[in-house]
DNA sequence: CGGTTTTGACCTGCGC
DNA sequence: GCGCAGGTCAAAACCG
């Protein structure tokens, strides 16, 4: 039969490759069109690169238009880099990184980043904002090429907790409203399962759910489709997987039906007693894309290291360049990346190892801040967060953390200095490259390369 | 040594 | 019930 994950694969097909045809309809739309009640997907399409640069870097995102804006250079500045604050916080609250299919609080970064970002962010000042679920929201900021991630998020059980915080939940809460409104992303929730093709471009294809074969297990998933960060150069028969903060061991690898690609089985590895597991193919329909279904959930906190290290430098492709860029870091964190760094550091589109490895490091501080901040969490929880109020009584970031004694303040140090330094003005190069270290699939990474990534 | 990947075999769900 | 196809297991090989 064909097996649903194919046509989940279907289920988005974005397209990857045209980075720069994206760009003017990625404007944030927000549909709330389907009814469907077994499977509810919705399509972010994610930051890009670009607009993570710009993010980091506001003064590059406002038009002329826009140039009161510029006027409050230090202000934007700040909410940014709140901005990213909450983000990161956001996502270090609860157990709901990305990569945890516990659905019931899974966010994923992409999400985190649509999620986070305030209000008061510089996604405000574009143009035909709207607060309308419906409405597409058409943006100036991004002029240049515009990759997308998609998620869909499959829920093939009725039955799952009313907690289950998919998009199956009809109705957006103002706060996504309010997020979709004020980025340049597309959530499509509850995609009909007719729908074909959204203004964004990106074509959705129906899931089968009601109609079609049914799903071999009433199992929640979550799909994530994002363009393979190097398909010409992945391992043998393996795929490029990008990195998610958890660690995943193959276990597995079949070749599926209909589809060239094989499909690689992924478990988690960060903790022995856990279930999640992930599936990695590549997109029949589009081979620039990798569909990546999460299944199961994490049953532990983000790993505080990678353990998986001694098979994880297998097929290293350029021992030199590892070295070289491992030299070339400056962190004492020398946790080896899992296999997808090293898939990224074989990489001929990633030819630049040595962010790619800054990139890893930094993921590890990250998890570390996760690990860290889901401690400092429990001391608040009351159900708003400690961070949270921080970041709305807009406390600057320094206020914060230096509140959070705790907390190790070198993944926080780590973050700031290189996603977020106030001096993004005169380094917006470096800047960008350090701020690849905050992008866990290389989301934000393809502007420089989009063109040899999505060919 | 402890972790990984690989890969054939086996198990299981689903359609007919 | 059968067959197909997807999903998982587990042994072997590999790696640092």
């Amino acid at each position: 039969m064909d097996n649903y994950q194919g046509d989940l694969t279907d289920i988005i097909r974005a397209p990857g490759s045209t980075t720069t045809a994206t760009a003017t309809t990625t404007a944030g739309a927000y549909s709330t069109t389907g009814t469907s009640s077994s499977s509810s997907e919705y399509v972010l399409q994610h930051l890009h690169d670009n607009q993570w640069h710009h993010h980091n870097h506001n003064h590059q995102l406002f038009s002329s238009s826009d140039h009161l804006h510029r006027q409050h250079h230090h202000q934007h500045q700040q909410q940014q880099n709140m901005s990213f604050i909450n983000s990161v916080l956001e996502g270090t609250n609860m157990n709901n990184m990305f990569g945890d299919p516990l659905f019931s609080t899974l966010r994923d970064p992409f999400l985190q980043e649509l999620d986070h970002i305030p209000s008061s962010s510089y996604f405000n000042i574009t143009t035909n904002t709207t607060t309308t679920t419906t409405a597409a929201t058409t943006t100036t900021a991004s002029p240049a090429s515009t990759s997308i991630i998609n998620v869909s998020d499959i829920s093939p059980n009725p039955k799952l907790p009313s907690n289950y915080e998919s998009s199956s939940t009809m109705a957006p809460s103002p706060r996504q409203i309010k997020q979709v409104v004020s980025t340049n992303i597309n959530i499509n929730a509850n995609i009909s399962k007719d729908s074909l093709l959204d203004n964004t471009g990106v074509q959705i294809s129906s899931s089968r759910n009601s109609s079609g074969l049914k799903r071999r297990k009433n199992q929640a998933k979550k799909v994530v489709c994002i363009p393979a960060p190097a398909a010409a150069n992945s391992r043998q028969t393996g795929e490029v997987v990008p990195s998610d903060l958890w660690a995943w061991r193959k276990y597995g690898q079949k070749p599926i039906k209909g589809s060239p690609y094989p499909r690689g089985y992924y478990r988690c590895s960060s903790s022995k007693g856990c279930s999640a597991r992930k599936q990695v193919e590549r997109s029949r329909t589009d081979p620039n894309m990798l569909v990546i279904t999460y299944t199961s959930e994490h049953n532990h906190p983000w790993p505080t290291q990678r353990n998986a290290l001694a098979g994880s430098t297998r097929s290293q492709p350029s021992k030199t360049n590892m070295k070289n860029s491992e030299a070339s870091l400056t962190q004492n964190d020398t946790s080896k990346p899992k296999e997808e760094n090293q898939e990224n550091n074989n990489s001929d589109e990633n030819d630049s190892p040595i962010v790619n490895n800054v990139k890893e490091e930094n993921m590890e501080d990250i998890e570390k801040l996760q690990i860290e901040m889901d401690e400092v969490e429990g001391e608040f929880n009351d159900g708003l967060s400690y961070k949270s109020s921080m970041i709305e009584n807009n406390q600057s970031h320094e206020d914060f953390f230096a509140e959070l004694g705790e907390i190790e303040a070198d993944p926080l140090n780590l973050l700031f200095n290189q996603g977020f330094s106030g001096n993004s003005s005169t380094n917006d190069v470096h800047q960008r490259d350090q701020s690849k270290g905050l992008d866990p699939f290389h989301l934000f990474d393809w502007s420089v390369d989009n063109n040899n990534t999505n060919k």
